[in-house]
DNA sequence: AACAGACCTGACCAATCAGTCAAGGTTATT
DNA sequence: AATAACCTTGACTGATTGGTCAGGTCTGTT
C-alpha cells in the first residue's frame, strides 16, 4: 500500500530526476543534483528507489507510454493523409511542450539504448511494426505515395524530436527567435508532399 | 616543431577519443578508457593535451570542418535541386561512414552544446547563413519551392543525422536488416516531392 | 497518550576519477 | 659516445560519487 507522503516523493524524485538526466545524461546526472532538485536528501531517494538505475529506469517505463501515445492513436479507419498529418504536429507539440523527455529518450538512444533491451524495446517493436503494416495497407490501397513505411515513421521522429533535441544547435544558428518558429508550416508541407499519392 | 613521434601518438589518442566520447558522451568517458584504447598510459594522454577537457576541444575543432564540408560544398552556380539532392546524399554517405563524428555532435548539442559556444559556433552561424541566403535567391528565381531555407537545413541534418545517432533504436525495430537500407531512396524522394517548384 | 510503522538524515565507506610528479627510458644530433 | 631534449610511467593525491547504516523524527491508528 502506498501512502500520501510516498506519492508525492516519489513525483517529486521523478520529476526532478527527469530534469537532471535530460541535461546531462545518465552517466553525467548525480543523486546529489536531483536531490537537490527535488529538495530532499539523497538518502531519502534511496529511501523510495533501489538506486540510480532503478530512478532511471522507473522514468524511462513511465514515460515511454505517454511518449509513444500518439502513434498509438494513429487510426486505421480513419483518413491515411490526415491522420499522420494529425500525428505529425501532435509530435512537433510534443517536443515544444516536453522537450526534456525527448531529450531524456535521445540520450538513452544514443548510449546504445542499453535499458530498451527488455520488455520497452519489445513493445516499442510491436507497436511500429502494427502500425506499417497499417500504412502499407493505405499504400496498397492508393490512398498514401509509396513509401517504406518504416522510413516514413523514422522521418516523423527524426524531424519532430530534432527541434527538442538540438534545441541549442537550433538557437545558436537562429539567434533570439523562437527555435520552433515556423516548424509546424514546414513539416505539414513536407509531409503533403511527400504523401500525396 | 612536433616530431613524427608526436604527430603518432597525437593522432592515436583522438582516434581513440573520438571511439569513446562518441560513445560514452564526455562525463560518461574516462581518460582511462581513451588510454586503453589508444594503447598509452594515462600519464602520457596529459603529456600531449592539457586535460579530458583539451583532448575533447582538440576533437570538436578538428572535426567540425569535415563534418560541414558537404554543405560548404553546396553551388550557388549549380542547379538547385541537384545541389540540394547530392548534399542530402553526401550527408547520408557521411552518417555511414562517420556515425562516430555524428554521434560526437550529438552528445555536445544534446548537452546544451556548451563547447560550441565560442568562435566554433559563429563559424557554424556564418556558414549556415550564407547558404540559407543562396537558397533564399533559389527560390525567388522560382526554381525550388518556397520553403524555409533554415527549416530546410534543419529537416536534411534531423533526416541523415538520424541512422547514426538513433542507429539502436532503428536496430531494434528493424531487426538484423541493415539500418540505412533503402534511406537514400526514401530520402530522395522525399526532397525531391519537397522542392519541386 | 501510546505505540508501530513509516519516514528521514548525518556521518560514513569504498570505488572511481582527473590530474601530478619524480624518476627512468628513448631518440636525434653532434 | 656523450648529451640534451623528448618521451613514458608507476605510484600517488584530492575530489567526487553511489550507496550504507544506525539512530532519530514524524504520522496515523487505537
Amino acid at each position: 500500500m502506498t501512502t500520501r507522503i510516498q506519492k508525492r516523493n516519489r513525483r517529486k524524485i521523478l520529476e526532478a530526476a527527469l530534469e537532471v538526466f535530460s541535461a546531462q545524461g545518465f552517466r553525467g546526472a548525480t543523486l546529489d543534483q536531483i536531490a537537490t532538485v527535488a529538495g530532499l536528501s539523497k538518502p531519502n531517494l534511496l529511501y523510495y528507489f533501489d538506486s540510480k538505475e532503478g530512478i532511471h529506469r522507473a522514468l524511462l517505463e513511465g514515460l515511454l507510454d505517454v511518449w509513444l501515445a500518439p502513434l498509438r492513436a494513429l487510426n486505421p479507419e480513419g483518413d491515411p493523409r490526415a491522420e499522420i498529418l494529425a500525428y505529425v504536429r501532435r509530435k512537433v507539440q510534443m517536443s515544444r511542450e516536453f522537450p526534456r523527455e525527448s531529450r531524456l529518450f535521445a540520450n538513452e538512444v544514443l548510449q546504445g539504448a542499453p535499458r530498451l533491451d527488455g520488455p520497452l524495446g519489445a513493445d516499442l517493436k510491436a507497436l511500429v511494426d502494427d502500425k506499417c503494416t497499417v500504412i502499407r495497407r493505405w499504400i496498397a490501397a492508393g490512398r498514401l505515395a509509396p513509401v517504406d513505411p518504416y522510413h516514413l515513421i523514422f522521418s516523423i521522429w527524426a524531424l519532430t524530436q530534432h527541434y527538442a533535441d538540438f534545441d541549442a544547435q537550433i538557437r545558436l544558428i537562429r539567434g533570439g527567435r523562437d527555435p520552433m518558429e515556423g516548424a509546424e508550416a514546414f513539416l505539414d508541407m513536407l509531409f503533403d508532399r511527400l504523401l500525396k499519392p
